[in-house]
RNA sequence: AGGCCGGUAGCUCAGCUGGUUAGAGCGCGCCCCUGAUAAGGGCGAGGUCGGAAGUUCAAGUCUUCUUCGGCCUACCA
């Protein structure tokens, strides 16, 4: 709450206190209060807080016993069968990997989601969360495969239904470990039930689900080049493939100038009628630019060259180190920041071989790498003759005139702009075979409008097999050949390609130079060979046939975001994304279940794939993937399969995972079709939140969740990435043994999600010390509560003030509570009610009723109304936060409501009556709060000097201006003595823990006095208050003493 | 290298649309209590808001640059 500053001019100052401190003597004889050896011990008339609730938790012990119990008393169906008022509010897990150990990620995802989950169904809701695993896939491919490599099987060797079976019983045992891992959390959840990725129902729905993306006409066939080693006949992932030296034959080649088109020549010719451009005003350039756009734009208008391109014979130079590409070349890449230069050739080097150039030749290249060049090329001497702009320029293939080419080479070859040229190395112009390498793959195909305008075909060409050999769209003389041998002594060496390549190169006279060199390249981590890349067949999701873009975009639109910026992050991956490839030439995983007729049709062209499909998904859900690979398409068609192909490409996992909807929330009839929220790291911006979104957006046309939540990553105690290798690891299982796992999850309860969460020794401690402060806070509220019964309980027009503030500050925080819940702000939560147990509770109302709950008589209505108070803080605040430490909220629970088979976590929150709202009694104690405030101040003064020690020994006066209004509206007097000693209402002193404070209209200042030493005044032998009269204990003492006696 | 995001006291976090001497709790130091006691209470010392420049009467809050860190750009999940 917010104090204000409310300005007293009294305020004491330490050189008054020195005056006083003298002036006490004078004005008062130091009376002691009699010794008498036959006073009564008091204590036994106390009540004080009573409870067997430990103050030291146990955490690692008693968390176990705690998930036993709930176990027993499956806690989780009782969930489901409570009334949930509220409806169903569904929070769909994001499947983990099956594979190793949980982690601080992973433990931090499940906390997260478990803390929502728990907070969404004790508000009401039927919060059913069932947790999934992701069980397919390259990792645990890996592993299994090092399995049977270690008892000497090769997995070509092991026939592939039982190497997936051996898949998924590793899957499997991860699973039940990780489950295991999850529970001891404390997360709640279907346990027994898990949707896995690879039970045969979830495998049937993930086929399905491709079959109708397949129908609806947006999976389409294309090609890419991905690594593949000859040797194994595999594709690899970047991760199996390691980099070692390789012999290389590298070659210079010449393309010869065939043309030069349309754009280039316009636009230079308008450059040299405007002249330096950089003269042109901003109007000026639009106008030219639109110019030479208006000029471009009229395709397929020939034109000859520049001046320098007049008679022929000019080549582009380039280099490469896979001759064998050469057949495979379509175009030609330049760098638009490379300066290029034409150079004629004037003088050759003497040399016993005879080189393949002559004087008179004009070869292109970039100037910072002619020297090269010519060096390679044996050129003594050439003289650079003009500057080249290589944009619009069309070579020949170098193979164009070859024996037996069969005209396969007449066709032109593009000049195209690409960021992956340097001039590193090589000549400035990057040979591009589309289907031979990553770059050349993505400059081809995103110049395909640029290559339909010059009238070229855009296909990727598929140039080598499986085996690495040349196919059969290549000239006869070419078909065949290997790239790499794979067999043999020499396997992993060239093979006759780059021999054949070479020759054919020399009779074209397109051979400027070759030689050889070692290079770091990719090899299989397995056989050791090189690895190619090579363009294959591959499925693709359209992202634009039917609308895929446009619906997932309009989704996000519909979905909320937290925080909200996540939002922006997946629309702009959505807005710029290539079409979904989601074929993998792997064994563990979900078939593409398609059948592929020679001519290119797909089965679900057919008028019968209504039946083709059932057939398919029948037998999947059986026999699970092993259903489609070890079924006869014959069978699938119902007829001759001759002319089919049954595809056995896998699905990228991430298609299974982005089914997830599909095969849980919308197969099981306990969850609704559509999840309230995803929460995952912000790593799933490009993962399972775009899969899902796609995949249901593919399907369905709207995506799979109303609401997306993405948590930060978590870093070390600097903010450092964490990892097992750089040795700042933190392990969940550490931090579990040692302090529980309450300690991770108020980790998590208190740390900003939206951004890296960092964890180290110190976050630890300091979440240990709060979890004991808050423990202690309901451990006293426990003992205070001893014996407590609703009979006992007090209304609230006789409450006192103090009670009353309160009530109200409970109002307040459930209108918070209630905010932050439906915001899924458990940080909020969490600091809200920490700082309300030490600043509200423990340090200002639990210290202020202690005198009370001790010392007033048992039934007097102050302490009764305490005690209600303390009952219904109670109630609200185990409830609370109970969703964040599950554990020790139904210890303290169970404590206070000892049951066999209730528990905290069936109770939902409480609303606060209306009645407790008290604005003006929150704004009197303000008021008091700051006097209080100024009271302490001048009261650690007079400590500090050691006039007092315990601030009952203090008395305070203070002016009486002050705290009038206060005091009126809270019912205050600043008398020292109770009115009615056995039901004592609260005078002002109560609120400072003095034993008198006086507001008098002479004083100016406010004055600490010591009691201890004031004339006619005792200690309470009872209550160790100051008092004025007989006796050795107060009369609201007395009357304690009497009830009890009585 | 590019895209996106973040950097407020030792720690965890507040600081709305720019506006008085930048807040809280914890921790720390000192003190009190010994009837919440391996607890409880009080007081106090700690940041100029990663750094620099700029816009403005005024910037933690806007702009640019820079530095540090994170995520993403994989046939990894």
């Amino acid at each position: 709450m917010a104090r204000s500053a409310k300005p007293y001019s009294n305020r004491v100052t330490v050189r008054e206190h020195a005056s006083l401190r003298l002036q006490i003597p004078l004005l008062y004889e130091t009376s002691m209060t009699d010794s008498n050896s036959t006073a009564r011990d008091y204590r036994e008339t106390l009540f004080l807080p009573k409870t067997d609730f430990p103050m030291r938790a146990g955490l690692p012990k008693a968390e176990p016993k705690w998930l036993e119990r709930w176990d027993k008393l499956d806690l989780y169906g009782k969930q489901r069968a409570a009334e949930n008022a509220k409806g169903q509010w569904t929070l769909h897990d994001g499947p983990p990997y099956a594979n190793g150990h949980i982690h601080m990620g992973t433990t931090l995802n499940k906390v997260h989601k478990d803390i929502i989950n728990r907070s969404q169904q004790m508000a009401g809701h039927n919060a059913n969360y069932v947790p999934g695993w992701d069980c397919h896939g390259l990792p645990i491919e890996w592993k299994v495969e090092e399995e049977f490599r270690a008892k000497g099987r090769s997995k070509d060797d092991v026939p592939a239904s039982e190497f997936r079976a051996r898949c998924r019983e590793y899957a499997a045992h991860w699973v039940d470990i990780q489950k295991a891992e999850f529970k001891r959390l404390g997360v709640i959840g279907d346990w027994e039930n898990p949707y896995l990725t690879m039970r045969p129902e979830s495998e049937a729905r993930i086929c399905a689900e491709l079959l109708k993306i397949a129908r609806t006409g947006q999976l389409y066939r294309g090609s890419k080049p991905i690594m593949w080693s000859p040797v194994e006949q595999t594709a690899l992932a970047e991760a199996e493939v390691e980099y070692a030296d390789r012999r290389a034959t590298a070659i210079y080649v010449k393309f010869p100038v065939r043309e030069r088109r349309g754009r280039a020549v316009d636009a230079n010719i308008i450059d040299k009628i405007v002249g330096n451009s950089e003269s042109l005003d901003q109007d000026e350039q639009g106008y030219v630019d639109a110019l030479k756009n208006f000029i471009s734009s009229g395709q397929g208008q020939m034109e000859t060259g520049g001046e320098f391109l007049q008679d022929a014979e000019f080549s582009i130079v380039i280099w490469t180190t896979t001759p064998w590409t050469i057949p495979a070349n379509r175009a030609v890449s330049y760098s638009a920041k490379i300066k290029y230069g034409l150079y004629e050739v004037v003088e050759m080097e003497e040399s016993e071989f005879e080189p393949w150039s002559k004087p008179g030749d004009k070869l292109m290249v970039a100037d910072d790498l002619w020297t090269t060049v010519a060096k390679a090329g044996l050129i003594k001497s050439a003289k650079r003759l003009d500057d080249v702009n290589p944009e619009g320029l069309v070579l020949d293939h170098p193979l164009k005139n070859m024996t037996d080419s069969e005209g396969k080479y007449d066709f032109p070859v593009p000049l195209l702009e690409g960021s992956h040229v340097t001039a590193d190395a090589g000549t400035g112009f990057v040979h591009t075979a589309p289907s031979h390498g990553e770059d050349d793959y993505i400059v081809w195909t995103s110049n395909q409008m640029k290559l339909e305008g010059l009238g070229i075909d855009p296909v990727v060409p598929m140039t080598l097999d499986d085996k690495g050999c040349y196919t059969d769209i290549m000239p006869t003389r070419f078909q065949g050949l290997d790239v790499i041998r794979t067999s043999g002594k020499k396997r992993g060496q060239d093979g006759k390609a780059n021999g054949e390549v070479l020759k054919a190169l020399v009779e074209c006279g397109n051979l400027l130079a070759r030689g050889v060199l070692t290079l770091r390249d990719a090899h299989s981590w397995r056989s050791k060979a090189p690895v190619i890349r090579r363009a294959t067949p591959q499925w693709f999701i359209s992202m634009s046939k039917a609308g895929l873009r446009d619906k997932a975009m309009a989704a996000i639109e519909e979905t909320q975001f937290w925080p909200p910026r996540a939002k922006n992050r997946l629309s702009t991956m959505v807005a710029d994304r290539p079409d979904w490839l989601i074929s993998r030439q792997r064994a563990w995983g979900v078939p593409i279940t398609l059948m592929v007729h020679k001519d290119g049709a797909l089965h679900t062209e057919r008028a019968d794939a209504d039946a083709i499909d059932a057939r398919i998904l029948a037998a999947v859900e059986k026999d699970g993937v092993d259903g489609w690979f070890d079924t006869d398409a014959s069978v699938f068609l119902g007829e001759d399969a001759s002319d089919w192909e049954k595809v056995t490409d896998i699905l990228d996992v991430w298609f299974d995972s982005g089914c997830t909807h599909a095969f849980c929330l919308k197969e099981r009839d306990d969850l609704p079709d559509r999840a309230d929220l995803y929460l995952e790291g912000s790593d799933q911006h490009r993962g399972w939140f775009q899969s899902s979104l796609l995949e249901s957006c593919a399907v369905y046309g709207e995506a799979p969740y109303k609401g997306v939540m993405t948590d930060g990553f978590v870093v070390d105690k600097n903010g450092m990435k964490m990892g097992k290798s750089l040795g700042n690891a933190v392990s969940p299982e550490d931090i579990n043994k040692q302090y529980g796992a309450e300690i991770l999850r108020l980790w998590v309860a208190s740390s900003d999600t939206t951004n890296d969460l960092k964890i180290g020794d110190e976050i630890i401690k300091t979440n240990v010390d709060a979890y004991r402060k808050l423990r202690n806070t309901l451990r006293y509220m426990i003992g205070a509560l001893d014996g407590y019964s609703d009979a006992d309980a007090v209304s609230y027009d006789d409450m006192p003030a103090l009670e009353k503030w309160v009530l109200h500050r409970l109002s307040d925080l459930t209108e918070q509570h209630k905010g932050w819940v439906a915001d899924h702000d458990h940080k909020r939560i969490f600091s809200t009610l920490f700082n309300f147990c030490t600043t509200d509770l423990s340090s200002f109302y639990f210290d202020i009723r202690k005198d009370a709950l001790y010392c007033d008589p048992l039934d007097s209505t102050r302490r009764r109304a305490c005690r209600t108070v303390m009952n219904e803080i109670f109630l609200r605040l185990t409830t609370w936060l109970a969703p964040i430490m599950c554990f020790t909220m139904e210890e303290v629970w169970q404590a206070r409501f000892p049951s066999e088979d209730g528990s905290v976590h069936l109770e939902v929150f409480r609303d606060a009556p209306a009645a407790w709202q008290n604005q003006a009694i929150a704004e009197a104690m303000t008021g008091i709060q700051t006097f209080r405030d100024q009271a302490f101040d001048s009261i650690e003064t007079l400590r500090r000097e050691g006039v007092i020690k315990s601030s009952l020994e203090a008395s305070i006066r203070a002016s009486k201006s002050c705290l009038s209004d206060e005091m009126a509206a809270l019912g205050l007097t600043d008398a020292t003595d109770y009115t009615d000693p056995a039901n004592p209402s609260d005078v002002l002193a109560d609120y400072l823990i003095v034993s008198k404070c006086q507001l008098s209209v002479d004083s100016d200042d406010m004055l600490v006095t010591d009691l201890k030493a004031a004339k006619g005044w005792t200690k309470c032998d009872r209550s160790w208050k100051y008092f004025q009269g007989e006796g050795d204990i107060t009369p609201r003492d007395a009357a304690a003493v009497a009830a009890f006696d009585g």
